[in-house]
DNA sequence: TATACGTGGGG
DNA sequence: TCCCCAAGTAT
């Protein structure tokens, strides 16, 4: 009696939907491009909406279809997706987005759609059920939190998954089943949110169980955090005399793997040196760059020079000055620019002459 | 099952 | 400043 029912779900997102630019309203009876929801998943793992808007946007104004995003360079799109993080994701977009254009478009069905590269158990789901209809119970984030406050599944994480799983896959109703899957998502950001949940205005309040007994805020149980490791290193951000940048793309296998960026240390421990990438007059900079990733926290000496021009890199390669963007770099190495532009050596212009 | 993998915003 | 977290995937 009490069971939480898809219908007033769905119900309650017919009138709440939030309008997404990815999404199809509720009630529109068209697919939403394959394409453009598949692009919206892998954007939005692990991701906020908020941080996803602008970057969807212009990778569908730069790369309208599929194939277009296939052809592209890998540097403009590692480029373009500089500062939404977690880089194998871009890695594995451009892959996968080949393998699609190859095989003359999107897999419809969750099982094929999981052979692709970046396509894990919840994207697989999300694009079979929003994209092509197909009866495929999503669960991310959202759904593990609903899930286990309507059920009170006081198992901790991850232990709880195979439970909630099922419940989800339970819950998940034969005819639209794409809309259900994204109104367990907006329930879950908008309503059934980490800390102090809505439950007043919740379309699944009476059947929930975590509510009835007060411990919603409780639930799910999730795993002590462990303490981030600091880690060090260096980094040589040198220019050349005509504005140049000495940069290098960074090797796939490592930490912003693909990505632009300045030549230095590796960040392991006892990997906190480097020689410089050319030579030149090298100078430690007294600030350190700092950035936080999600699991250690790293500080990097600043090493400066002004090369001459001429100069034949170790490592890396000059960056015409016109092709410079700080856009284009990932967040840690947007933070050693700032850093670096402390310095009067890089600066833009030629050295002030001092008026007295 | 555990760990590596980014970032920006909110409390 | 610190801590938590957001539509996960690969290994």
């Amino acid at each position: 009696m009490n069971r939480p029912l898809s219908d007033d779900l769905l119900d309650w997102y017919d009138r709440h939907a939030r309008a997404l630019p990815w999404r199809v309203p509720p009630g529109w009876d068209i697919r939403p491009d394959p394409y453009g929801v598949w692009l919206s998943e892998v954007m939005l793992q692990q991701t906020t909406v908020a941080a996803v808007k602008g970057y969807w946007e212009r990778f569908r104004t730069r790369w309208p279809t599929v194939e277009a995003l296939a052809a592209a360079e890998d540097a403009e799109v590692m480029a373009e997706w500089a500062g939404l993080g977690y880089y194998a994701r871009a890695r594995n977009l451009l892959a996968c987005a080949r393998a699609v254009a190859a095989r003359g478009g999107f897999p419809q069905t969750e099982a094929e759609l999981r052979a692709l590269p970046g396509i894990g158990p919840y994207t697989a789901a999300a694009v079979a059920a929003i994209a092509f209809r197909e009866r495929a119970a999503v669960v991310d984030g959202n759904v593990e939190r609903v899930m286990s406050r309507v059920f009170d599944i006081a198992t901790p994480l991850p232990a709880a998954r195979s439970e909630i799983r099922a419940r989800a896959d339970l819950l998940t109703p034969t005819e639209r089943a794409g809309d259900y899957a994204q109104a367990v998502m907006d329930l879950g950001a908008t309503i059934c949110t980490p800390r102090s949940p809505a439950c007043v205005v919740c379309p699944w309040r009476e059947p929930c169980l975590a509510r009835a007994r007060g411990v919603q805020a409780e639930r799910p149980v999730k795993p002590a955090k462990k303490v981030v490791p600091q880690r060090r290193g260096m980094a040589y951000v040198g220019r050349r005399e005509d504005g140049a940048w000495l940069l290098e793309t960074r090797k796939s296998e490592r930490m912003l793997g693909g990505m632009l960026g300045w030549p230095g240390s590796a960040w392991d421990r006892g990997e906190e040196e480097a020689p410089p990438p050319a030579p030149g007059d090298w100078v430690a900079l007294n600030a350190e760059a700092r950035h936080g990733f999600s699991h250690f926290g790293l500080t990097l000496r600043v090493l400066v020079a002004r090369l001459p021009q001429g100069t034949e890199p170790q490592r890396g390669q000059f960056v015409p000055v016109e092709a410079f963007h700080p856009d284009r770099l990932p967040t840690a190495m947007r933070r050693v620019l700032e850093v670096a532009r402390t310095s009067p050596l890089i600066a833009d212009s030629e050295p002030i002459v001092h008026e007295t």
